[in-house]
Order: structure tokens, then C-alpha cells, then sequence
DNA sequence: GACAAAAGATACTAATATGGTATCATTAAA
DNA sequence: TTTAATGATACCATATTAGTATCTTTTGTC
């Protein structure tokens, strides 16, 4: 059972190197850095740039640096980005929408945990990371 | 992020079947009411019956039963069961055995929200389901 | 302007975990 | 002896995650 992933693990320690740099950084500078392979960087950083958590500058001398202070990177936004929806899959009844829903108690237990793993993680950003 | 994989879900289904009759059930008789395929219930029901949680009676006549009662059969032994050691996955760092674990705060955090998940998962047995 | 060093876009492959099937052997009641 | 059940085991299918490769575009520097 993973809370979290290779890329979301790997995008939030390019964040912190980046917010403790507080200056433009590329690629290869972050591989040296985290040991993470190369092509595999670069689509995380691609992927972060696009969603607008880091400003990329192209070009020679161009590079990486975080779009916002890291106070307002939250964990649970990289892990959407790199996870789809954070949530604890109930019930797998065959096909459509379980028709006990109301009643089953799994189902609410199940969501009672999932707020309770929510309200921890959204406590936690790269500010607190670093 | 799946907290329980179809695997835990049909058993705990079929689990809670057998403790609301309390009797010997034929794998046919599951499959009919849980709606689950044959084969994939019968390695289920033979999985949980090597591990002690069902007792199983061969030949004509045979089937399963709770092997113990229904409140103390504990949903964590079923997910370790199903899905391995119940954990959530810190450190990606390749290979071995992260050199930062001591100062990681994400590992951390990452284990506060895993208590509390445990905590709350070992609350819940077959009896707290039906 | 040519070159080099960067990111952008995109398509592909590999590994792993999960979900599911098929087959044959063994047991025991009728 | 037949039949209806479980035991054991090997196999296939699908989805997700992890990782690679390649080509295009941009931009500072000589
Ligand atoms: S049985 Fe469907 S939500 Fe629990
Ligand atoms: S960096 Fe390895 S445990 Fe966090």
C-alpha cells in the first residue's frame, strides 16, 4: 500500500532542492543532486512546469525555479498531479455504484480513516519538508 | 491509493456471509450471493482456510466455516493476508536503505498519518461489519 | 549567424502488482 | 462407485507505475 509514489516522492525532493536554492536550476544540476535518472527528472520537472509549481526558463542558461513560496506547495497537489485522485477506494461490488452503500459500514469506516489521513496531509507542504 | 484491494473486499464479504450463518457454506453457495467468479472466490476461500481464519470440510457436503468468532477476526490479518505487510511506503531512494532517514521529515510525517491508520484499522473486525 | 545548452512534446518500452482462469488431484458423503 | 465438494498449482490478462528515447523549440554566447 503506497501513500506515495516513485514520481511524487521524487518531484518533492526536486521542490525542496529547489526552494533552498533560491535561484534558477536545471535538470542535470537536480540529477547530480538527487540521483534520480535523468529522462525520468526531466518528465517530473515538464509535469510540475506545467501545472504551474515550477517557472522554466528555456534556452542556455536556462532552468528551473519554484513558482511559488513553498509555504503554498502543498503534498496533496504533487501527489493529484502524480497520483490522480487521493482517495480510498471502498467497495469493489462488480461494474456501477453499489447499492449498499447507505448501509455498509466498511464504506464508513473506510471514509472515516481517509478524512482523518486528509486532514494530516494537508498540513504538509515544502516549507514544512525542508 | 487503494487502502483495500479487491482480493480483501470479496474476502471480507464472504467472511461476513459466513458469520451471519452460522453453518458450513459451499463455495457455489458464496459465489451465488456475493456475485464474485468461481475460481477467483475459491482461491480466496482456500487462501483464508490455509491461514486458519475459515475451517474447510471436503468432499460431499463440504465447504467453510468461521474458524473462530466473527470478533476476532481482525480486518488488518486480512488486508496482511491479501495485500502483504500493511505499510505506507516512505523513501524511494534507489537501492538500499535510506542514509537520511533520521533528519527526513516527510518519513515522518509519513508515519504519523501510518499510526493513526493503524489505529483505526485495528478497530475493525468481522463482528464490527455485520 | 552558428553553436551549444537548455526545456517542450511525445511516443515508446519494461517491470510490477493485481485480478482472474484453468486444470488436475484428493476427499468423503450418499 | 459416483458425485460434489475442497486442495494445489500453474497460468494468463490487465492496469499502473517506472523509466527510456527522440526530436523540436528556445535562447544566450561566441
Ligand atoms: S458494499 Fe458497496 S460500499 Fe460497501
Ligand atoms: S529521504 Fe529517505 S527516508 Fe526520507
Amino acid at each position: 500500500m503506497k501513500l506515495i509514489t516513485r514520481n511524487t516522492d521524487y518531484a518533492l525532493r526536486a521542490l525542496c532542492h529547489l526552494a533552498k536554492q533560491d535561484k534558477v536550476v536545471t535538470a542535470p544540476e537536480l540529477v547530480r543532486a538527487l540521483g534520480v535518472p535523468h529522462p525520468f527528472m526531466r518528465k517530473i520537472l515538464q509535469r510540475l512546469s506545467q501545472e504551474k509549481i515550477l517557472k522554466s526558463y528555456k534556452g542556455q542558461g536556462g532552468g528551473f525555479k519554484l513558482n511559488k513560496p513553498a509555504e503554498e506547495i502543498y503534498l496533496m497537489r504533487i501527489m493529484r498531479i502524480f497520483q490522480g485522485n487521493v482517495g480510498l477506494n471502498g467497495c469493489f461490488l462488480k461494474k456501477d455504484i453499489c447499492p449498499n452503500k447507505g448501509r455498509c459500514v466498511l464504506r464508513k469506516k473506510i471514509h472515516a480513516i481517509e478524512d482523518s489521513v486528509y486532514k494530516q496531509l494537508r498540513e504538509i507542504n515544502i516549507a514544512v519538508l525542508i
